[in-house]
Formats: C-alpha cells, structure tokens, sequence
DNA sequence: ATTATCTATAGATCTATAGATAATGC
DNA sequence: ATTATCTATAGATCTATAGATAATGC
C-alpha cells in the first residue's frame, strides 16, 4: 500500500557510494519480493509494482529486460533476505542442536516480525514454482535444498557431538523439523495469530526429545 | 490433453438421468481441478480449461457466469474428491489412533497416485489464497479447518480409548500431523520422489509413539 | 528515467444455431 | 408430421490490462 519513494541520491559520505540506479533497484526488488508473497511471482504484475515503488512501467524496464529477469532478481533478494534474517542470526550458535533451534527460532521470530507479509518467501513460492519448470522453479528448489541440508547437517553436527544417539537418520530429523516450521508458516499466515508458531516451537523440542531417548521407544506402538 | 465429448444422452435405462449439460460440467470441472494444481487458481484461464475440455470460452460462460463462480464450483470439485478418495476410505477405520494412521495412508496414497498433478489441491491453493481475501480464501480455510479439527478428535478418540495418555495435547498432536502430511506434499511434488511420502509415515509414526511415552520424556532436553 | 504505443490475451457479453424434446394437428 | 421451445454450444466482439518497445527528455 505505502507508496514508498525510491530514496533520494545524497548518499551520505562515508558510505559505500551507490548510484541512484543501484538505490532504486534495491528499494524495487525489496517491495517487490513483499509483493510476492502476496500476490505470487506470476501475480505480480510489472504495472502494480510500478505504481507500489512510485514509476513508469519502462522505468521498470531500464532495470530489468523482462518479467523473468525481475522475477529471478526478486528470488535473489529473496534468498539474501533469508541468509541474512534467518540464517546469519542463528549461525551465531555451536554446531548441533543449539543451532537447530536458533535457526528454528531465528525463521519463526521472521515470520512473527512480518519481514514478508505473506509469510516465508519461499514457502508462499513453492506451491506456485512446482509444477512449472524454468529458472525460477530451478531456484527456488535449490534453496530448498540448502536448507534441507543445512538442518541435516545440524543434526549430523548433533550426533557427532553426542547430543543425540548413534545411529541417528538425521535425514529424518531434518524433514519433521522442516514439517514443523513450514506448517506454521502456513498456518500463521492463514490465520493470521501465533498458535501455530508455538505449535513449530513445541514440536521441534518434540523431535529433539525423541532423538536422546532409548531407541526401543521409537517404534512402540501400543493397542494397535 | 484429451478431448472428452460430453458424453451422448441415450441415458443407461435404470440410472439416475443426467442431461448432457450435466455430465459436460462434471468434466469442465474436474479438467479445472486437476489443471489448478498445476497453474494456480489464479493462473487457470478459461480460455485454457476451454481449449482443454474441447469447447469454446462462450461455452463455459454457459455455465458459470464469472471467473469467480468457476472458482468456486471448482473448489467444491476438489472437496468432493478429497473427501471421497481421502475421508471416506480413512473413515472406516475405529476411532482413535487406527484413523488417523488410515487419514495418513489414504492422503498420502492419494499424493502418490496423483489424483492430481499438482499434489493436495488445498495445499496447491493455500499458499495462494492465504492472502487474497474472499469466497474462495473462505472455502478454502474451512475445509482446511474441518481437516484439523477431524485429526485433532481423532487424538481425542484415542485419548479416551486409552490408546494414548491421558491429558494429552491433541491440538499439538494434530498440529504434527499436518505436519508431516502437508511438507510430504511439497516435497513429493518438487522433487517427484516418494521419499517424503515414506518420511512422513515414519514422521507419524513417531509423533504416535510419543503420545504413549511416559510423560517425563517429554521435556528432556538433555545437553543444553 | 518518461510518454506514447504496440501486441497478445484476459474476462466478459452478444447473437446465432444445432440438436433434442414437448405440444399440437392431421 | 409440424411447430414451438429448450439447452448447450459457437463465433464475433468488447474492454481492460499484461508484457514489451521506441522515441525522447533530463
């Protein structure tokens, strides 16, 4: 809704000097990627984005040859976006279950704080981009991948630190804690209220409970 | 891609009698459920679901008279099919932990069979209409709300079957379910790999032996 | 960067017509 | 058999808007 000019070129000295392309580039593809998440990739139309960051259509087009250029520069934002609020913040903690949950915490505190106002880019992407090959898609599902990894990785981390059993399919691990925080995603942005976040929070340590118990547990399944 | 003719009207002797008219929306709409998995509810023109179906975009006008009663009767398509391939055999099942793993098994199954190209419709239009206001966006909140609140009194089932403990949190419960039910679906269908279908058994699985656990377990987070 | 403009396509509406059915006349 | 009527559809066409390009201004 906020008509938010692209900043004025005075760029304060000292700083890294940026040309008043660069500026506004940035301030595009930012509102742009907030529109995504709203509208979808394919709903958001180089018209409304125009009017949103307050320009011409062409000028739009001095930035970007195509609508697939500007979709695959929203997506790049998108991800530096994600690596900065999500994942920098949370690398901080030791290797293994501590950073597990920082990370979990770390993209649960970006949905509540409304960073995107549709929720996680990637998840409000994902839906859209799966069944429609192309760059995007390609994209997208690489830094799904990333972060699939990086879970199991923590996990991994965790078993080598004796923070869990032997043994471990942390493979496993990483989709339940994935299923939990893409779940709230969904749900939090549905809804609009934070139960689902809280959900996230206490199924993780849901998960991370079952990983230090005796592994006969495990497969249990009484009355059946 | 294939052409089907609304069927001719020499209607079987004995049967409930359906016009032509009738029959041909049948078709219409299902050809639009399975292409909305695909392309999104937004992104599924009716000059596209016409070329697909065989008939001209004033044909369909003929039957709904706006995009919007498209939608609508489209989704009502996929609540139909959801609960016949997915509800109604899961419900044969007794109350309590044997449903839900029956819910499980039948959404799962119906994800690897493709009733639609895209996965779960509801998942496919979640992300989509999570922030666009209206008829649709309702519709399709309820059905997802009926879907958690049929999981969580599955729980409850089984909570006063004794098949779980006592003052277990059913919500949370079905919370997890979805959980694992909703990120197999984005996985499956982005990566066409029935690993997160076989993840999310073992997902649930897990979550179930939790809820018979002793509830000291719970909490443990050992290392930290 | 803007203004003006182009092409393609979206949803939507109008008029016409094919094939079938119902009512009527012989 | 004939006429009227109904239902489902097609073709033509309208307006709005999408992405995109060319000429131009600062």
């Amino acid at each position: 809704m906020a008509k938010q000019k692209a900043g004025k070129t005075n760029a304060p000295t000292g700083e890294p000097r940026r040309s008043a392309g660069q500026l506004s580039r940035a301030t595009i593809l930012l509102t742009a990627a907030k529109l995504v998440t709203v509208k979808g990739l394919e709903g958001l139309s180089i018209g409304e984005l125009a009017a949103e960051v307050g320009m011409s259509k062409s000028g739009l087009y001095a930035h970007f040859k195509s609508k697939e250029e500007l979709d695959l520069a929203t997506i790049e934002t998108a991800a530096t976006i994600f690596d900065r609020e999500v994942l920098q913040s949370a690398m901080a903690a030791p290797a293994g279950l501590r950073r597990v949950r920082a990370l979990a915490d770390s993209f649960l505190l970006h949905l509540e704080r409304k960073v995107f106002p549709g929720g996680c880019f990637f998840a409000a992407v994902l839906a859209e981009l799966d069944t429609r090959p192309g760059l995007a898609r390609d994209r997208v599902s690489k830094v799904l991948d990333a972060w699939l990894t990086l879970l199991t990785q923590c996990f991994a981390d965790a078993e080598a630190n004796g923070e869990i059993r032997p043994q471990s399919d942390v493979a496993q691990a990483a989709f339940e804690t994935e299923g939990m925080l893409l779940t709230a995603n969904f749900l939090f942005v549905m809804r609009d209220e934070i139960t689902p976040l809280n959900q996230a929070r206490q199924g993780l340590e849901n998960v991370l409970a079952r990983l230090a118990t005796s592994p006969a547990s495990k497969k249990k399944r009484p009355f059946s």
